[in-house]
DNA sequence: GCTTGGTAAATCGTATACAATTTGAGTCTC
DNA sequence: GAGACTCAAATTGTATACGATTTACCAAGC
């Protein structure tokens, strides 16, 4: 839990670079920050009360987390992964995400059971009343919750990021923009895990994942800003 | 290539901080700043010729790769991996890297294929002048080398920093202080490349990296400070 | 002797000032 | 009008000053 607490008890609680980042990191999982966006340093300063310092710190973790590119000069932007960082990030996560579910399949407790349950009913909610943003969050935090359940700091990091990275590509290549029909999915991997079912709980993460991945446009140029060239090659 | 040029052509080049991340991570990996040491932000900048600001951009990104811990008000210190993260590391290699060799061997090209025996030559050479912390790096730098190979930027980068924070696992809990008998490994590898055989580089990575833990001393409590506990729990 | 307390030095955290660079508008020319 | 040029405004990069915290040392007390 602890939700890293904007302005939380303590009155005056004076916002850290973590803070800022979490924050930022929240805007682009729901997707209030697109790829391509530009996060102008006195002006995210402004928003959060905190001198250029502090801003800049949070922008570059969050470079190294992959979700901001900065540009010598020119500033940090929200990524905009390529078609093959795209594939990559979904590689990396296959190779990554089956085995730990299978871990974490082996660990779970029942408190993590409510915990993983009580997340799903939150996705659900959001989508019942259109807050797709959150939904999309939501989703993504369920698998971190898993990596962090399969108890391996290490691979958590890796999978943390990636799945920060895969709202990037969501953002860019998603096919239709209106349902994410995937809760199915994550009710399915609750039932393996319910029954300590590693076997189950590792194909059916693969399989989860695939399914993303064919949801994806990944065909070349389609999104690269070529407006002048398509219209010239007609 | 691209040496990130501590002083290279253009006379007066003010280091960045990329580059006096990079002159310090290869003193961790080198075993020359060992785990533990502290990192003065004073001292470090006044050895490069840069100010504190840039210092701490070069501390806290390596602080986001896992090679140095910072600690609030106290400063930077090289990070000491425990011992369930050292095993996370190898654990965590164990997932990413056979299948990374086997997709670098089928992209290996016979520049490739120069490079990496130059590599095993210059390790070599290294061993044999008794520079065991530069053969240290080499070693670790074959293989980001295949994972550069392989064309997979994503898990490059991940590989890139487990092979680093391997650098601490080795330093802290090694066995043998004498040879890194592992050159065999690494030639082994290097004819499954030249055959252009996944299968082999695949189960040859694998192997290499199970020898690489074996020996490791990972047993329980042998480095941590306990004196105080230690004495009063008898 | 060991601990406790207090003060000075060392060190880190942050804001801010200023330099360097990019951006964009306006002007001029062809 | 399109393109090249100039200059001011906006923005980022870096050094530095100053406050906050920790550390280290030394003296006093039990």
């Amino acid at each position: 839990m602890k939700d890293s607490g904007s302005q939380s008890s303590n009155s005056k609680s004076v916002a850290t670079s973590e803070d800022i980042a979490a924050r930022l990191t929240d805007a682009v999982h729901e997707h209030r920050l697109l790829p391509g966006m530009k996060l102008n340093e006195d002006e995210v300063g402004e928003i959060f009360g905190v001198s250029r310092t502090i801003v800049r710190q949070a922008l570059r973790a969050m470079g190294h987390e992959g979700l901001v590119t900065i540009e010598r000069n020119r500033g940090a932007f929200v990524a905009k992964p390529t078609i093959k960082e795209a594939r990559e990030v979904f590689e990396a996560r296959a190779l990554l995400e089956p085995q730990t579910a299978r871990a974490a399949a082996e660990r779970m407790t029942p408190a993590d059971i409510t915990m993983l349950n009580q997340h799903i009913e939150d996705e659900h909610a959001a989508l019942a009343s259109g807050k797709y943003g959150l939904a999309l969050k939501l989703s993504g935090d369920f698998h971190v919750e898993i990596a962090r359940i399969s108890d391996h700091a290490t691979i958590e990091t890796f999978i943390r990021q990636l799945v920060s990275r895969s709202s990037l590509v969501i953002a860019l290549y998603w096919r239709r923009r209106n349902a994410l029909c995937e809760s199915h999915a994550h009710h399915a991997l609750l039932d393996a895990f319910e029954n300590k079912d590693g076997n189950s709980a590792e194909e059916l993460m693969k399989g989860h994942l695939l399914d993303l991945v064919s949801q994806l446009d990944l065909r070349e140029a389609q999104n690269t800003n070529v407006s002048l060239k398509a219209a010239l090659s007609q």
